[in-house]
DNA sequence: GTAAAAATTTAGACTGGTCTAAAAAATAAT
DNA sequence: ATTATTTTTTAGACCAGTCTAAATTTTTAC
């Protein structure tokens, strides 16, 4: 079994890697992971020994069939204790992200099982993104963020990236939650700032909010 | 704020010393915590530094009230999360203890008075221990284990204890959970079992098994 | 009251995870 | 093609928590 740290290095890799295809340099991890260069290294040795990831000095790491596995359990228990704690205890889907990243390591088949069951097996966490189901299989839905996009485009919100609790505030306070419909009417050169429809409102956003919503293809 | 392992020394530390009151070993502890005497000395430098515990070398530890305090919220957390374990995801009682010692490290003031109120406010966890209130309070409830009382005695069953998985499924089975109506017919002076009513059926109970039913004084 | 036994503490070492500073390899610039 | 820059790895150290073996203190036995 992986420890706690291994596992949240596994995740991060996982996403990294684009869901396991590309390989990932030890750069990458250390900034995610909020660490040095020289403890990736050190990890990476460890995680390679154990086979969950494949690792060629100086050329960066691959995840292995048993590290992606590992990985998607992690991140299926992520997401079902974030669905948890929004659909029964009420939480902001703000407030929840935290609370996550440490619950996501509890060890247990049959709890994660049975809290699946007690919410009705749900397919999206609060911010849009799929859960693996119990065999680690995922829905890779395609979708992208909506900067870059070319004005004239409409579509619908997929999902929104979680980490940052005031990001998701502000996103709720505009409407701007999955599910809902997006229009983008123009895009302002100087500071990319996006010009959009949510809701029948029209609102002006920035390039860093724009880069965290995810759309339809 | 504690350590996941100075919160498990804190919570046995609790226990041993009868909710505080006397001091406690070095042995003792080791014991409890199935690790050795000089892991303990070690420890509980650190627990003292930190005025969660007062030590004097040779003669013990008690606990501040620091201390008490902060093993009072892992208790609490400990019997919701087991109350939710059984009530809301349908374990049966046996199977919640372990699960519980690691749910009951999750650092989130906000989410525990969610759970609690998500549960109702329970009063008692499933083997019948008093669940501390969000100030610390507990209710002490006057009780003893049922070795040790004279031939004759009826009184109700308070809690049981809950760390032996085993202990837990045969108590279940014969009928002897929280709530129920013990009466003690008589005791073996060899081998110290006993001879009791519970629920109306008649049988008899190990020593062991009688040191780990609390009944009403 | 001294000797033996038990309990406790210290000394030194190990693992997992982290760091800084220095060395080595790969990439970019001229 | 050589130099300069960036990336990565190694070397050595630290902290938390644990261990075994040895030293110290307390308690028990006679
Ligand atoms: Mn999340
Ligand atoms: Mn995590
Ligand atoms: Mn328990
Ligand atoms: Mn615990």
């Amino acid at each position: 079994m992986p420890s706690f740290t291994e596992e949240n290095y596994l995740k991060a890799i996982y996403h990294l890697s684009g869901s396991g295809s590309q390989a990932v340099l030890t750069n990458e991890i250390a900034e995610v992971m909020h660490t040095k260069a020289a403890s990736v290294t050190d990890m990476i040795k460890k995680l390679s020994a154990k086979n969950f990831i494949s690792y060629e000095k100086y050329y960066g790491v691959k995840i292995t069939k048993q590290g992606k596995s590992e990985a998607l359990m992690v991140i299926r228990k992520h997401r079902l204790w974030e669905t948890f704690l929004v659909e029964k205890l009420r939480f902001n889907w703000d407030e929840v992200h935290e609370i996550a990243e440490q619950l996501e390591h509890i060890q247990s088949a049959v709890l994660i099982q049975k809290l699946d069951e007690f919410l009705g097996f749900p397919t999206t966490d609060p911010h849009g993104e799929p859960i693996p189901d119990k065999h680690g299989k995922i829905a890779v839905p395609l979708r992208q963020p909506l900067h870059g996009l070319a004005a004239g485009y409409t579509g619908t919100i997929e999902a929104v990236h979680d980490s940052d609790s005031n990001l998701l505030k502000y996103l709720n306070r505009i409407g701007a939650v999955p599910g809902k419909t997006i229009k983008l009417i123009g895009k302002e050169e100087y500071d990319e700032s996006l010009e959009v429809e949510v809701d029948g409102k029209r609102l002006t956003i920035s390039k860093t909010v724009a880069e965290n919503i995810l759309v339809t293809a």
